[in-house]
Order: structure tokens, then C-alpha cells, then sequence
DNA sequence: GGATAAAATTTCCAATAGGAAATAAAGTTA
DNA sequence: TAACTTTATTTCCTATTGGAAATTTTATCC
């Protein structure tokens, strides 16, 4: 079948509509994508067999792009490889190694300064990162200085160098926090820190959507 | 805040939401998925069929659950609505803003100790999160104290907090790094931290993959 | 309510997927 | 290299999918 198998997605339909529903459906290959799974496990077809409960003919089919499995096969296979059901279609996103580095000495990153906080980006050097770091002075003393909830996606992690802090949430009560301690949280909680010492208090945190 | 506070703190930090730890394999169900999809859309079977360039029994039995859609399907379901592949098996990200929250309070954490360094892993109540964020006191002083490189996927976010490093790589000069300094990099070049300081450095680092 | 039109489901059959066993290919060992 | 062992592929057959058309259900109009 092959020819058939490499899905002719879009003529007919391209023609229906504009241009614009066109994805760019990169060609995808799960069989050469499961095949690199079962091998970077260093499984057999047999002993990929016994955890997905699929035949070793119907994984070797697979890897060997003679057929589409079902969403059902696919289940089975990701359950019983213990992957995310996207990672049998989805590229590896290429490994760069790039060797990427970004120092940022004491008090020289960039600062943005507000009524509420001092904050200092950085690692402004290294682009596209996965996590964003930050270092803030913290002004504000109440939530009024705020107004409302800081809300965003991804997680937070927040840790007092300086001083000692408040950390208001949403679902929680108010918790204070002093130098050295830290906190993990869900930022699509509202969320805000507030300063509760005599001195001005430091805090670093890291942000990844 | 200090004492008084850290007591009551303790038992917040265990309770942490146990809840999260259930990895959420939701069983899913493509055909309501789709159903949803293409009535939000404001189709009927007849248009989405001419989109898909699939019959409108093969979209009827799909979103009644009576066939599992081979892969080749899939792709013509998301490239004929214009949607990503994964969304038809994933719900609608369910913004559950769950407000986790995991605290540690300063020196709290679970240590592990090796020759190098004295790790502690922070908020691990917070479990599957987006980045690992590791207090650590460092007591190698020289490349051979590890023998090899430290390498791993991801990428690493290490500020000093304590005493003075330096931080070596495998593309990079070795660069000395006081208080208050950090450096943001790729974790998959060879890199190791040693103390140069008279007092015990003390770092504080956050990984992400 | 009955007649009609539109949409969804079911039926029926050809095409394809998935499993058991046979075959082939790739290592291993003597 | 032959004999053997392990792993992968192919064959052959049954089960399931996917498509065309018939049927049923739902919505609209009079």
C-alpha cells in the first residue's frame, strides 16, 4: 500500500477552501518515529509486543509505514511505551547543542522599574530560553498597590535573597517568606508579592510557560 | 515572622496538593472530541466531509465511537478543520488553574549529600512541574573532583548566593562567579561548578527540559 | 398534524488493519 | 562456515475500518 499510506491530504480539499486552511502539515512518519522510540529504549519487537499487547507483525507493519494504525493502536502504544500520544507523530524538536551560555554579573542586567517592583531581566543574551529569570526589588506593600491578581501562564518559582516578603494567592492565605525560603507555584493562580521588612526585599524568581 | 511562622508553614508545605500527582491520563474520546469540534465550527457532516475528503458515515461513526480512525484519518480530520492532530484526543486545556503551591522554607528541603556537592531539591511536593529548582552547597574544587562532564538535556539557570564559584564548560573559558552573579545556559555542554571561595559556595539553581 | 427538506445514522460491501505463524535476516558460538 | 539463537519481516487469514447508498431522525414550513 506505501504510495496510498503517504496521505494525500490535501488535493480535493485545498481546492474547497482557501489557502489559509492549508496547515503546514509536516510530513509526518510515525513509523520512523516509533521505531526510534522502541530502539532508544533498547526494546525488541518482542518485548515492545508484551507492553503494548500488539503483535510483533503489527509493530513492525507500523515502524515500517505499511499501515496507519488505529487510535486505538496508538493508545496501546503509548500507554504501554509510556509516552505522550503526541510523541508518536511529533518531531524530537532538533538538539542543538549549541553550547548556548548567558552571564549576567550582579546589578548588571537590564532593570524596569515600576511602583511595585524594581525587576531586573536576565540572561538577556540568551534568546528563546526556556525559563526566564528575574531579580526584583520589591516596592509594593499591599495589594492595593496592585489593584488586582497577577495571573499568567506556566509556573513560578520564587526565592527571598533579601529582606522578607509576602506572598499573596488566590487560593491560599497569605504566607510570609523569608530569606531562603522559596516557593513553587501555578501562576495562572493570582498571585503577588508584596514586601513586609524594614528593608527594601530581594527576590529572584523564574518563570516557564 | 521566623519561628512562629515556619511552624505553621511545615504542615501547608505537606499538604501541597496531593492531587496533582495523579498523572492525568484522562480517557479519551475522540468522537466527542470531534463532534465538538466540528459543531463549534458550525458544520454538518456533509460540509466537514467535503473538508476532510472523508465520507460522512466514516465522520458519523467516528463521533459515535463506532471505529477507531487509523492514523492517515487523523490527519485528514485535522487538515481538513484546520486544527493541531493533538487536539483532537486532548481536551480543551481545561484551564483548571489548580493553584498549586509548594513552599519550602529555608533549609526544609531533602538533602542528598555526594563528594561534590550537598543537594536540596526544593518544592518537591510539587510533583510533574516545569522546571527543578535545587539549593546546593558546593564542596568540589577542581574538574577532577568529578572526573567528567556534567551533561543533560534541558537548560540550567544557576545563581550564587553564597561564597564564590566557577563555572566551567566545555565551550567556554572558566568563568569565576560571585554573590548576587548567574549565568543561564545549555545544559547539554559539559559544565560543573567548583567552590573557589574560602567559606562553602552556595549556589541555587533551576533546570528545565 | 402531515408533508417536505435537511441532517445524522445505519446498512452493506470493498478495502485495509491487526494477529498467528511461517519465513527471512542478523547476530552468536563453536 | 555451519549450526544455532535471536530479532525482524512477510504471508495468510480474520476482524475492523471507510465509503456509497439506503434508512432513520430531526428540523421547517404549511
Amino acid at each position: 500500500m506505501s504510495e496510498q499510506n503517504k496521505v494525500d491530504i490535501y488535493p480535493s480539499m485545498v481546492v474547497a477552501d482557501s489557502q489559509e486552511n492549508v496547515r503546514a502539515v509536516e510530513k509526518v512518519t510515525i513509523g520512523a518515529q516509533l521505531k526510534a522510540i522502541r530502539t532508544n529504549n533498547k526494546l525488541t519487537l518482542e518485548e515492545a509486543s508484551k507492553r503494548t499487547g500488539l503483535a510483533r507483525s503489527t509493530l513492525s507493519k507500523i515502524e515500517n509505514e505499511q499501515i496507519s494504525p488505529t487510535f486505538t493502536v496508538m493508545q496501546k502504544l503509548a500507554a504501554g511505551l509510556n509516552i505522550e500520544l503526541p510523541q508518536l507523530f511529533t518531531k524530537p524538536k532538533a538538539r542543538q547543542a549549541t553550547g548556548r551560555r548567558d552571564i549576567t554579573l550582579k546589578s548588571t542586567g537590564k532593570s524596569h522599574v515600576t511602583s511595585t517592583y524594581e525587576h531586573e531581566l536576565l540572561a538577556t543574551q540568551f534568546r528563546n530560553k526556556k525559563m526566564m529569570p528575574y531579580k526584583s526589588r520589591v516596592y509594593a506593600r499591599s495589594f492595593e498597590d496592585f489593584g488586582e491578581w497577577v495571573r499568567h501562564e506556566g509556573e513560578e518559582f520564587l526565592l527571598v535573597l533579601e529582606g522578607e516578603v509576602q506572598l499573596l494567592t488566590e487560593f491560599y492565605e497569605p504566607m510570609t517568606l523569608s530569606k531562603g525560603d522559596n516557593v513553587y507555584y501555578d501562576a495562572t493562580m493570582g498571585h503577588l508579592v508584596i514586601s513586609v521588612s524594614e528593608e527594601d526585599a530581594v527576590i529572584l524568581w523564574v518563570t516557564a510557560d
